[in-house]
DNA sequence: CTGAATCGGGAAAGCGCATTCCCACTACGT
DNA sequence: ACGTAGTGGGAATGCGCTTTCCCGATTCAG
């Protein structure tokens, strides 16, 4: 038994598939009530199920959201993915997954697929990178993002544009206010403690790593404090514990110093993300140091599984889902024109904002801009 | 700029359409080398991307498979998400994402969209329940997959079969033995630790919580331990505070009695999954216990994001990734043929298997069984 | 009571592609 | 030499549905 056709249901009630249609997909010309029922009788008796394939094809859109992550099953994103999949509810359509790893040329493929699908807009949850490697992968990216939106699709980017798109009618970015936030954290941070500061940052080019620097660095200079060091590594927990190691060793030595010379200040690490922040904890903790009686550490994001860590780490909460959400709804017709050019550049509003708040309420963000909340949280529970 | 079509590719090489279909996509006929590369040239000139709807109706097959969890910000479902990501790219697919909060109701609209869309399989992932509210869902959500096989579709479900599904063609489970694994993290508790045991328990009549608390008590009773009590809650974190809060009454109740009778006994507490045990140990940490001074605690799952936690979970490391590739491949056609009935009954090899590991086999779950493994993880650091 | 306006339904033309035929042509065989 | 198999391309059909267009039947105004 093949699934049965719209046809045949048709058929079934006595019925052109004109009107068969008619009744049973929103159609502007209601059929009488009568026929209608007859329709709908037929179609339930033949447990019709409309062939979306067909219905896209004849009507040409899909009723599919694409969603690019680097990876599902990293929290940040799956956050993130929880948000658009109940944007993508309310507007009664579906996600396509594509998990690229963060790599341009992957994430070409995939819009590249999304467009062959017909997908009626695209979330690019990923952040962008400059990395040298990638410039040909971000162009093609670029291109293939533009021919997209020039068919009608609609784009939303979380975090930054994509390098080298110019932005074309339907393409939205969600401005993340990395910068803004890793300044007041850095500020707070400050404010509390008098050591010394160092990073673990992300590889050089990875915009919200660079973004999240850059603003930590700012923020210890706008509170007098010297810049930090930097410690690259990736962007994801392996990195985070690779780099604690390379610290663990630091700490030590500084401490060996401290004990014969003047008392060496305890180090505040940085970790550009809470999964790398847990990676550094994990290594400084195997290398039998403990927290905060001999470093104190702070991550970004405020992962939802990782609050119950102790110790408790100082991070910056960003609303993950809404931005998921809000992405999508960007990406929703009707919604938020994309209103061009920075003309409706209204004055930085309370609290913090996106890089360029005026841009991302140009770019259609939605109501509100993204916001996100410094959370100290003391360590005054030991751990390993 | 509408997208531009084979037909226009076609003419623009000047060729048939048909010609242009069987150079672009994959056809048992090879036209001649000089044509295909006009054709070629032609395309990428126009930027040509095939319709993947018009392709998937022409030869109703859509390249899709369709997954469905209970929330994909859960990290137990997005490790799986990554597996079956990971298998569907093998296969050349993309994945579909549902997420239904465990609610066969929903579950049955998501296979019914998927079905519409014709996928080409279905992963369900989310236990399965036999909660009495959900008898009808269940038995929708059982004809609904009933029809989708039989239309051809291919349904693995991770865990438990479908309440009320018979198995047609089509239908596979991957077993995971979350009893025996339950059982053997009990026995091994109890061979170092005298105390009592509590169980916190998802709700009554959820298969994958139900399968573990039965386990635990066989494991404990083969231990000559006398059975433990449980508390039932939701199967979340927020679940798992809750029981914790009123576990932390009991702990100090016993504390007090024990301080003027004889030496009382601490209390081991098995959480049917490691984010219920996270959101328990925090709870007693907010009521000022400590582990595993005032108590120790157990997880089942081992998730990646919560292995850096201090006190470590004892825990179940169930192999989520590979669950996730697992259940995909058994659904790629060619693979594993669902040989019905189990006569192939092989006898229950070395290691901890499927509940019923011949069904499991003659499911076609693939050439190696889910096993697990059990952890015990000390938790001689102490925090909070 | 007739004309036009309206309503409710059906016929048919695609949507973009795969694929089955079919045909012209070449390369063989005996 | 003729016939046959084989080859490479095009014409045409259909996948299941939406939508425009058309037409007969009502209804209402004049």
């Amino acid at each position: 038994m093949a699934a049965s056709t719209l046809t045949e249901v048709a058929r079934l009630a006595g019925v052109s598939p004109a009107t068969a249609s008619r009744v049973l997909n929103g159609s502007a010309r209601k059929p009488g009530q009568d026929i209608a029922d007859r329709v709908r009788q037929a179609a339930d008796s033949l447990g019709y199920i409309p062939n979306a394939q067909a219905q896209g094809l004849a009507k040409s859109s899909s009723g599919l959201i694409g969603l690019i992550v680097h990876d599902i099953a990293d929290p940040y994103f799956a956050a993130i993915a929880r948000g658009v999949q109940e944007a993508a509810r309310e507007q009664r359509k579906m996600v396509l997954l594509a998990t690229t790893g963060g790599a341009p040329a992957e994430e070409k493929e995939a819009v590249a697929a999304f467009a062959a699908r017909r997908a009626d807009s695209i979330v690019i949850a990923g952040s962008r990178s400059a990395q040298p490697e990638n410039q040909e992968g971000n162009a093609e990216l670029a291109a293939e993002l533009d021919r997209y939106c020039r068919n009608g699709g609609r784009v939303a980017v979380v975090g930054h544009p994509v390098v080298g798109a110019e932005a074309p009618e339907g393409y939205y970015v969600v401005a993340v206010p990395n910068q803004e936030l890793a300044a007041a954290l850095a500020g707070k941070l400050a404010s509390g403690w008098n050591g010394d500061f160092v990073i673990i940052g992300g590889p050089k080019g990875l915009f919200t790593s660079d973004d999240r620097v850059r603003g930590f660095q700012e923020g210890l200079a706008a509170a007098g404090r010297e810049p930090a060091d930097i410690v690259r590594t990736t962007f994801n927990r392996a990195g985070g514990y690779e780099a604690g190691l390379k610290l663990a060793g630091l700490i030590k030595a500084r401490q060996a110093e401290a004990a014969e010379g003047p008392a060496g200040r305890k180090l505040c690490i940085f970790a550009v993300n809470d999964v790398m922040a847990i990676g550094a904890t994990a290594a400084l903790r195997s290398e039998g140091l403990r927290i905060p009686r001999d470093a104190i550490i702070a991550g970004f994001d405020d992962i939802e599984t990782l609050r119950d860590f102790r110790p408790a780490l100082s991070t910056v909460r960003l609303p993950l889902e809404e931005i998921g959400r809000l992405a999508t709804r960007a990406t929703a017709p009707g919604t938020a024109s994309a209103g061009e050019g920075p003309d409706g550049a209204e004055s930085n509003a309370s609290g913090i904002r996106g890089a360029d708040a005026e841009e991302a309420a140009a770019d259609g963000v939605g109501p509100h801009p993204i916001t996100g909340e410094v959370t100290l949280r003391r360590s005054t529970e030991t751990a390993a």
